[in-house]
DNA sequence: TGCAGTGTTGCTTC
DNA sequence: CGAAGCAACACTGC
């Protein structure tokens, strides 16, 4: 799944493959995938406005926001795309059935998009209307912004008060960029379990999930991503970071924090599995 | 073999 | 307003 790091890892294999160069054609198989960028509904006929604007265009800037990769064009348009559960970009490798979108440079290679799940989408904006996005605009601050300090993610966590920590944590208007891997990592790390209530978690677990967040998504990035599911970089290598996995996918495993002897379980949290450590992980609650 | 599980996001409903 | 449920989708694993 990519999350943060594994958007970005995506983004910087763009920027020192794709940067620059001239895109000379684009292809599809997506049937109706392509949606408008401002009201966001399925339009098959997307496909050929979609291509007439990029066609011919010069890959200008190359940007992460949340899970979101900005494709700058020199024409003032920005493609935006998010690959979802499945998605990946690939380029200069040999061709999948699982490839749904084609860019053919002006370096004769190919920029391709793999998508098996086809949950991924694909938008094009005018560029200086990418903040007003639906897809832009709703997201919150970026974690792994300088400025993005302990005071603005308590003020942000405390936005919901009686939410459930794990869901929290995953919610990208109040943190951009976090997703089911990365937030059972973090929870993990500061010992905090993922049904505690926001505003019943202690100031000193909040500072720690602080910390933690900020080391876990460096350290995803770091590893390359996690290639738990399908992600891929854009030379087609795994990434390391499921290998560093304490709490995520880990359900039976003895607890690897040092004198713990849990056992990790698997809990439904908001439609989504949550994996933790019973014992170490503490819980922040009513009752 | 068949069907539950996998999870991101946005839409609908309450 | 927020929370919950579901759809979109295709393959994996039991």
């Amino acid at each position: 799944m990519p999350e943060l790091p594994e958007v970005q890892t995506t983004v910087d294999g763009l920027n020192k493959k794709v940067l620059g160069k001239q895109i000379v054609d684009v292809r599809t198989t997506y049937n109706s995938l392509y949606h408008r960028g401002k009201d966001n509904i399925k339009d098959p006929k997307f496909f050929t406005l979609f291509r007439k604007i990029v066609r011919g265009q010069k890959i200008i800037k190359i940007e992460r926001r949340a899970k979101n990769i900005l494709i700058g064009l020199s024409n003032s348009y920005t493609v935006i795309v998010h690959m979802k559960m499945t998605g990946y970009f690939a380029y200069d490798r040999p061709l999948t059935k699982f490839v749904r979108l084609d860019f053919k440079l002006d370096n004769n290679k190919h920029l391709v998009l793999s998508d098996m799940r086809k949950f991924a989408k694909v938008t094009l904006m005018r560029t200086d209307e990418l903040e007003k996005s639906p897809h832009i605009k709703a997201l919150g601050p970026e974690p792994l912004d300088k400025n993005f300090q302990y005071a603005e993610f308590k003020s942000q966590i405390l936005k919901r008060p009686s939410g459930k920590i794990k869901q929290v944590l995953v919610d990208q208007s109040l943190i951009a960029g976090i997703g089911n891997i990365y937030s059972d990592e973090i929870l993990w790390s500061s010992g905090v379990h993922p049904l505690s209530r926001t505003n019943h978690i202690p100031k000193k677990k909040l500072l720690k999930m602080f910390t933690a967040m900020k080391e876990l998504l460096k350290q995803g990035i770091e590893f390359g991503g996690d290639s738990t599911s399908d992600y891929r970089n854009i030379e087609g290598e795994k990434g390391n970071f499921q290998n560093q996995h304490k709490a995520y996918h880990q359900t039976g495993r003895v607890c690897l924090k040092k004198k713990c002897d849990g056992v990790i379980k698997r809990l439904v949290v908001g439609a989504r599995s949550a994996h933790f450590c019973p014992v170490h992980q503490e819980l922040f609650a009513d009752r």
